[in-house]
RNA sequence: GCCGAUGUAGCUCAGUGGUAGAGCAACGCUUUCGUAAAGCGUAGGUCGUCGGUUCAAAUCCGACCAUCGGCUCCA
């Protein structure tokens, strides 16, 4: 006799074994009609007309495009039907697994024939017959060995099922779209919306490769992508997201503002051209000084290297796949793939005292890492690259208050750049199984960096296993304009590179004795190449003035303003304002729209009128007319700007 | 590295076996103009690379390279 929780408190209790239709349909008849499934104790989402044994909390979940848990049923189910759509049009086609994910769901299977963008429209038009069918998601629950007999001859799903039982499993479950028997089937966990006319709005969106179980060495399958929403509004909304994110492409703006460009000869390493390189200049100055202020010192070491140091370092052994290694007069080298070896070397001139630590070692360390090709992604993703790294030689005692100096620093930086506090999540990645040290010590560092992000004011997640096998990390995930999460800084503990057996970074301690250091790996924009892909597509191009590449671009209306304009100009470049001259022999409304294409922040027209006044006539980027102020008064409000890193419209950090 | 797709002028793209095209950009001339495109003209491409089939290849076939979407990787 099953008592039912309802959210809103009341409960109700029933005489027997009840499902949750029947619950659903206690409610009101209106609940009934829109149930699609429930969650019994807000963590278990259940098939609608599956018997309830137990007392519990339930939640009635209705087809809503707000609800993660109606999303997770509407995908799970939508995966099904598109297998049935391909096993239908492609006999002989294998399935291994189906799940939902994050904007829609998949499936890994093995077709006899490759798929391809081609194949969608059929595979689409097939699943909406079975939709219109509205045919009932039936399960049937075998036991263990009639289950696996059910699966013989299937590798895959064969697999899965002896997963399942390994992970305790009673019983193993099969859904069918219609008749048990008759219908198409799929062994299957669950949960499914009570039938196919539910799953209205859903779209294949793509194929690609996928490994059986993520393994190189195994099966390749063949990966189709969908997605499902509880509505033709939900899915019109996720499409547009992604038009979005298309129009914000680094590559295209990069393009279209002459930022940079690769060569086809040259694959994964950046040609900065002079616009992309003003902002990358800046974005370096800046970093520079917030590290000044942060008591860091700078330093820059060789790109080439012994590789007897990189064995000492440990990465000839371990990071060799990832190296670009030379050979000169019968002795080896590699091109640094990460600025530790190098810090450590600095660091180890000279005798340091404990009154030398912490010691804050900066570069702009330019690494290169021989990325695979398919891992290449405009400038995102490269081989050539110059991270904002620095390395914090300090003692154990020190750790926690380093920590806290680098959140809040981080805090800052990111909040200059419109990213919020509240948008950025930080995960603690603690011990993985394969690691060195012992536990106590692992205890002391997991907790010191997990108390470092409390007193900074932040929260954290934990990624249990996580942790590089020396220590643990902080990873922190910072969330665009249009809400895709860019992991960007992170601060790793490691007492690994600094001991005696690898590069033995050493101090004398208090009571005069030698000890090793330990040391903090950290960044904060990580790959200044990514982080200003990132930035290009958070602001779509249109960069805050303090970043922009022109600031200010001046359109003289006829040739008779051009010295004006000239002058003008010189007054801003001598305040270090990047501006340009329009000089074509343009009308005034092509110039003006030569200027907004080209994402200039603010233009300044001078006519006649504008040079006997000494005034100009101010627009900015989005054609809003910012009147037309004295000249000394456009460059103050100009520097004012750029002085106080001012940000574009809605990307105000809290 | 693996699966799938793509590769034609600086950019966006058309061209399915018979002499490589358009728009924009560039350049020249004319126009000197008031807030998103003035007019006319010129120039620009071994069709990603290499090989094959064919009287003839941007087009058909093969290999390779690069890019894109994923996977994998990121001690």
């Amino acid at each position: 006799m099953p008592r039912i929780t309802l959210p809103d408190g009341k409960v109700l209790e029933f005489q027997g074994p009840v499902t949750g239709a029947q619950v659903a349909e206690s409610i009101g008849p209106g609940l009934r009609k829109r149930a699609i499934g429930v969650k019994l104790d807000g963590d278990e989402i259940r098939d609608l007309g599956r018997t309830i044994e137990r007392d519990c909390a339930i939640k009635i979940i209705t087809a809503k495009d707000d609800d993660p848990d109606a999303l997770y049923l509407l995908r799970h189910s939508a995966a099904h039907v598109l297998a049935e759509a391909i096993c239908a049009l492609h006999p002989g086609t294998k399935l291994a697994y189906g799940p939902p994910v994050d904007d829609g769901f998949f499936y890994d299977i093995k077709t006899p024939a490759p798929l391809s963008e081609a194949d969608f429209p059929a595979i689409e038009a097939k699943m909406q017959e079975i939709i219109a069918q509205d045919r009932p998601f039936v399960r049937c629950e075998l036991s263990k060995e009639d289950g696996l007999a059910r699966t013989e001859g299937d590798k895959y799903k064969r697999d899965n099922a002896e997963r399942a039982i390994a992970r305790g499993s009673e019983t193993i479950s099969f859904y069918s779209t219609g008749t048990p028997g008759q219908a198409w089937e799929d062994l299957c966990a669950g949960p499914h919306v009570p039938s196919t006319g539910w799953l209205k709005a859903s779209k294949v969106m793509s194929v690609a490769g996928a490994y059986w179980h993520g393994d190189q060495n195994s099966d390749q399958l063949t990966r189709v992508y969908g997605t499902c929403f509880a509505d033709e509004k939900g899915l019109k909304q996720h499409l547009h997201r992604i038009e979005e994110a298309k129009r914000r492409n680094h590559r295209k703006i990069g393009k279209e503002m002459n930022l940079f460009h690769l060569e086809e000869d040259n694959p994964g390493q950046v040609f900065w051209h002079p616009a992309g390189w003003s902002i990358y200049v800046t974005l370096m100055d800046y970093m520079r000084q917030k590290q000044r202020e942060h008591g860091y010192v700078e330093v820059h070491t060789p790109s080439v290297m012994a590789r007897s140091l990189f064995e000492k370092s440990g990465h000839w052994d371990n990071y060799r796949q990832n190296m670009f290694a030379t050979e000169s007069e019968k002795r080896d080298y590699a091109i640094k793939p990460m600025n530790c070896p190098g810090h450590i070397l600095v660091f180890k001139q000279g005798l340091k005292s404990y009154r030398d630590l912490p010691m804050r070692i900066a570069e702009f360390g330019s690494c290169c890492r021989n990325e695979a090709a398919g891992a290449l992604h405009g400038v995102m993703r490269v081989r050539g690259f110059v991270q904002d790294d620095a390395h914090i030689f300090c003692s154990d005692s020190q750790v926690e208050s380093e920590v806290v100096d680098f959140c809040k620093m981080l805090i800052a930086v990111y909040a200059d750049f419109g990213f919020s506090k509240d948008n950025v999540l930080v995960k603690l990645a603690t011990r993985p199984e394969q690691r060195i040290g012992d536990d106590a010590s692992w205890d002391r560092a997991e907790k010191a960096l997990g108390d470092a992000v409390l007193k900074a004011g932040m929260k954290y997640v934990v990624s249990p296993g996580e942790g590089a096998f020396y220590g643990p990390k902080l990873e922190f995930t910072l969330f665009d304009a249009i809400g895709r999460g860019w992991q960007c800084g992170t601060i790793q503990l490691d007492p690994n590179l600094p001991s005696k057996n690898r590069l033995d970074a050493t101090y004398v301690s208090e009571d005069g004795s030698k000890k090793n250091c330990l040391m903090l790996h950290r960044v904060i924009l990580g790959s200044l190449e990514r982080f200003l892909g990132i930035l290009i597509e958070h602001f779509e191009g249109k960069f805050p003035l303090w970043l922009a590449p022109e600031q200010v671009r001046i359109l003289p209306i006829s040739d008779a303003q051009i010295e004006a304009a000239r002058a003008l100009k010189a007054k801003l470049v001598a305040h270090g304002v990047r501006v340009t001259v329009d000089e074509k022999a343009d009308m005034l409304g092509a110039k003006v729209r030569e200027a907004r294409l080209a994402r200039v922040n603010y233009f300044a027209v001078l006519g006649q009128k504008e040079v006997e006044a000494g005034t100009v006539s101010w627009q900015n980027q989005q054609a809003e007319k910012l009147g037309t102020p004295t000249q000394d008064e456009f460059v103050a409000a100009v520097l004012s700007e750029i002085a106080e890193k001012r940000l574009p419209k809605g990307f105000a950090a809290s």
